[in-house]
RNA sequence: GGGCCAAUAGAUCAGCUCGGAAGAUCGCCUGCUUUGCAAGCAGGAGGCCGCGGGUUCAAAUCCCGCUUGGUCCA
């Protein structure tokens, strides 16, 4: 960074004064007369209570107000891109406004929806998720008013550092009335992402309202270059700027309208505007990191306000609650809207995480409502300006509700626990940290809650989330990446003979390159893996083709002991069969996607897929796994589907085009690359990027057969289905069956179920008679065995070898059921068992005897007093042993 | 994607450290008691101890793998 970076037109044009900051050393442009930087903490918070602007706006009027003053400075309004970065693979949410143009815009890939453009993007964030509610600025969900200029290399600037500049001084000053002087702007050094660049951070009155970024490098190894495209990358605090112009004394105050006034109306508080607007001040001055900053804010203010610290909490501390309600069920509201299911893992898990958090709050503010009632509050509030809330508002609620249940579960199951490990506790004695970090990491209680559930004492330490985190690092272990067969690149692009006529089985190409096995052809109607989909067999030149994958724009063909050389021309021939089985199947999949969505709402999205020959089977989000009859809804819709015979429509679209008229819902797969996408519909049912084969009417699909679906993880449902030909084979494998069990069991069809169950019945009591008989025999047994029983010192002995089919632990049981006997069983058989057990009136200790046994017949053996088993050694000693019992004993 | 916890009767769980004949409570069934209900008394049925391997004379118990559920973290 240097000087120079900052030697903007507008700021020298306009008088703008640049100084170094006393306090942090940082150079700031402004056209009043500051001394220091004016952002925190080398400046309060001047805005409460006194707003700079000319006139409060709620949410909705800030927003308003930002985008069609960008508009009418010339740029294009674009709609906000999904919560959920669906275009991309690295990231889960969307977290700020450049991340709708990351990468394929800025890339040079595709062009932008406008240039130059302006956006209000929703985004979430969750590292600041423990100041939500307590520092009155941090939010999970917010959104990030910007606007976006992407300079080409070999194009005409549009703007970049001095227009932007001046953009965002008219839009305080002009649009807003903010005195021009009041604005200052400090030089920083912005990096993210590999990317880097000046930027300017715009500080109002104390709080930042914007920051300004000229991403302008690429930071590689070989240092810094410059990028293909400079980007103007902005981003204004939407709820920030809405805070400040309504100059209250926090941003929830302004941001969450009349939700959180309903909400405090719910809870019955006193709002006291001098404690909020002195906390705010306080937490403003503040870079709150971890729960001591926290408390270090609260005990300033107090201090401030010459109040207690309890004092202050008992103030605070409901607001608090009430923030974070308001700030949760929003960003639930809109997560769910975008298809985020919650669940134990990936994106899902924040949405659990919100959940809890905020039914916490509820709880703390002992409200006797359920979460959906507030996030239906939020729905209504935002349906003005995201549509789909309306449409969702029913799937989003459900989702909610679901969530709620599956918490108040997971509380009753700790309370449970939590009264168990209480119950063998001593007076006096307490749960410690050991233990509280095991309820809480492997079942979800946290240690308020532990004390919630039990009057035992609660040692709560004051690290315990830190704990909880460092035993997370302790145990990880790094496993070793799997080993990705690395193709060549730089190849020549194969042409892709199958997109043209996916029922051409007979083509030529000439081969461009072989590399052992690996065939790479100028054309192929080879299908390779892709989508989901498993690729096509056959021949070329009649030799077998074994796989056939693409890399980049280059279709390899896996094709042994073949003969052909760089330049020869050669023959393929595809196995139609199998193909038309895979496009059936394909298809299929589109077709069951849709009927799910339009079944069970919004929240269903493709979350994996495979098509094979034999079966085929397609994972979606869904927050439990489908009941038979939901089973065979979905089945019967999907025919019908089949039946009404549509045309599979297949086009190949701009990208940007694509996403206008099909939406977001497109990336159903993944996120797909390129400038072009190929987008397959199924009209009214669905339509998605897709490069796989598709039948190109729903009729040939033929019969869809959902074979069963199951819960594969929290949150995803994996539907298993066959359709056309594997369909029919399966529904006549059902009938075989069927028709063989009927032949075995000797019943009509529609009796085998009934006979069946009268079969195990019969089974059952049948063995229960078994067990009857066996045990009358042992007891018939014993009787023989003890008359002949031998007496030494009052103590019946019965030595027994037991005869093939004989109970022996029976036999041992009624042997010394007789208080006066001491029986030893041997069982029969190659292997040595021997059984020693004892009458209540007999004092010999049964291992003692089996220990003297053992030690002739050579095993090992052990069991208690009463009662003692043993075997291993030479089976032939038995016998002799047995005999030498009764000496033993003496 | 990674870590942790769990799986035993219809339900909730004990037993697992330290291997030795599968238990409790509730519920269920039968009978008795009661005008009836709530209940009480007596008796009874109900278990592949999640699955598969291993160690051992012997595994619900120890070891390994898997499955399922829960949970925390990214």
């Amino acid at each position: 960074m240097s000087q120079s970076d900052f030697d903007l037109e507008f700021f020298k044009d306009n008088g703008f004064n640049r100084k170094e900051c006393p306090k942090c050393g940082r150079a700031f442009w402004s056209l009043g007369s500051w001394e220091s930087c004016g952002e925190p903490p080398c400046d309060e918070y001047s805005f409460i209570g006194d707003s700079p602007m000319n006139s409060p706006m709620d949410l909705h009027e800030t927003r308003e107000a930002y985008l069609s003053f960008f508009e009418e400075n010339g740029h294009g309004r674009v709609s906000r891109y999904p919560i959920v970065a669906r275009w991309r693979n690295d990231v889960f949410f969307t977290q700020a406004s450049i991340y709708d143009f990351q990468p394929y815009v800025i890339d040079g890939t595709i062009e932008p929806p406008a240039n130059p453009l302006t956006i209000s993007q929703t985004c979430v964030r969750f590292n600041d998720i423990d100041n939500v509610g307590k520092t009155g600025r941090h939010f999970t969900f917010f959104e990030m008013l910007a606007h976006h200029v992407f300079n080409r290399k070999d194009q005409e600037e549009i703007y970049f550092k001095s227009k932007t500049a001046e953009l965002c001084h008219r839009f305080f000053t002009e649009r807003l009335g903010t005195d021009p002087a009041k604005l200052r702007y400090i030089e920083e050094w912005w990096e993210g992402g590999g990317n880097s660049g000046p930027c300017l951070e715009v500080i109002l009155d104390g709080v930042e309202v914007a920051t300004l970024v000229f991403m302008m490098y690429r930071e590689t190894s070989k240092g810094r270059e410059l990028m293909d495209t400079q980007v103007v990358d902005t981003g204004y605090g939407l709820e920030r700027i809405c805070w400040v112009s309504q100059g209250t004394s926090s941003a929830y105050e302004a941001v969450f309208g009349t939700v959180v006034d309903e909400m405090k109306q719910m809870a019955g508080i006193e709002y006291d505007s001098r404690v909020m607007q002195e906390y705010a001040k306080v937490a403003g001055m503040t870079n709150a990191k971890t729960a001591a900053d926290i408390r270090k804010i609260r005990e300033e203010t107090a201090s401030r306000l010459g109040m207690s610290y309890d004092e202050l909490m008992a103030t605070v501390g409901p607001l608090e609650d009430v923030y974070v309600i308001c700030d949760h069920s929003r960003a639930l509201a809109i997560m769910l809207n975008d298809a985020v299911v919650p669940s134990n893992v990936q994106e899902g898990y924040f949405a659990r995480l919100l959940v809890r958090r905020a039914l916490r709050s509820i709880r703390n503010l002992n409200l006797k409502i359920r979460l959906s009632d507030i996030v239906a509050k939020q729905v209504d509030h935002f349906s003005e300006v995201i549509p789909e809330l309306r449409v969702n508002r029913d799937d989003i609620l459900n989702l909610v509700d679901v969530e709620e249940d599956r918490y108040h579960d997971t509380l009753s199951r700790g309370r449970q626990l939590v009264a168990r490990i209480t119950k063998g506790m001593q007076p006096g004695e307490s749960i410690g940290a050991e233990r509280l970090i095991e309820l809480y990491d492997s079942h979800g209680l946290n240690p308020e809650i532990v004390a919630e559930f039990t009057d035992v004492p609660v040692d709560i330490p004051d690290d315990f989330y830190i704990q909880v985190t460092s035993r997370h690092e302790a145990s990880g272990t790094m496993e070793e990446d799997e080993e990705v067969m690395e193709l060549p690149k730089d190849l020549p692009e194969t042409h892709l003979l199958y997109y043209e006529d996916v029922k051409e089985s007979d083509f030529k190409a000439k081969v461009l390159k072989v590399m052992g096995e690996d065939l790479v052809l100028d054309r192929t109607a080879f299908y390779p893996e892709g989508g989901g989909q498993e690729w096509d067999l056959g021949s070329i030149n009649g030799k077998e083709v074994r796989q056939v994958v693409k890399s980049g724009r280059t279709v390899f063909h896996k094709v042994p002991g073949h003969r052909v050389k760089e330049g020869d021309m050669v023959t393929g021939v595809i196995d139609l069969d199998r193909r038309r089985q895979l496009m059936s199947h394909h298809t299929a999949a589109h077709v069951i996607n849709g009927v799910c969505q339009k079944m069970f709402g919004n929240h269903i999205w493709q979350a994996g897929a495979n098509k094979g020959v034999g079966g085929a089977r397609l994972d979606i989000t869904h927050y439990e796994n489908f009941s038979p009859e939901q089973i065979s809804i979905i089945e019967r819709e999907a025919n019908r589907s089949v039946m009404l015979d549509t045309p599979v429509i297949v086009e190949t679209l701009p990208r940007d085009e694509a996403e206008a008229k099909y939406g977001f819902r497109l990336y159903q797969g993944g996120a797909v690359p390129g400038k072009m996408i190929r987008v397959v519909s199924v009209p009214d049912v669905d339509s998605e990027a897709c490069g796989g084969l598709h039948v190109d009417r729903t009729g040939k699909i033929g019969p869809i057969r959902i074979v069963r679906s199951k819960r594969i993880q929290d949150g995803v449902v994996r539907i298993e289905y066959v359709s056309g030909m594997a369909a029919v084979k399966a529904i006549q494998e059902d009938r075989d069956t069927v028709a063989a069990v009927s032949e075995e069991l000797n019943v009509p069809r529609n009796q085998v179920r009934d006979a069946v169950v009268r079969t195990r019945n019969e089974m059952r009591s049948l063995s229960k008679e078994l067990d009857a008989v066996r045990s009358e025999l042992s007891q018939s047994a014993s009787g023989d065995l003890l008359s002949k029983a031998v007496d030494v010192d009052g103590v019946k002995v019965v030595c027994y070898q037991a005869k093939e089919g004989e109970d022996v632990d029976q036999i041992s049981k009624t042997l010394s059921d007789n208080p006066d006997v001491l029986a030893v069983v041997a069982a029969p058989g190659p292997k040595v068992r021997i059984l020693v057990s004892r009458g209540k009136d007999v004092s010999v200790d049964c291992r003692d005897v089996l220990k003297s046994i053992m030690a002739e017949v050579g095993g090992g053996g052990g069991g208690k007093p009463d009662f003692a088993q043993g075997g291993g050694g030479d089976p032939s000693k038995i016998t002799d042993a047995l005999e030498n019992v009764s000496r033993m004993i003496n």
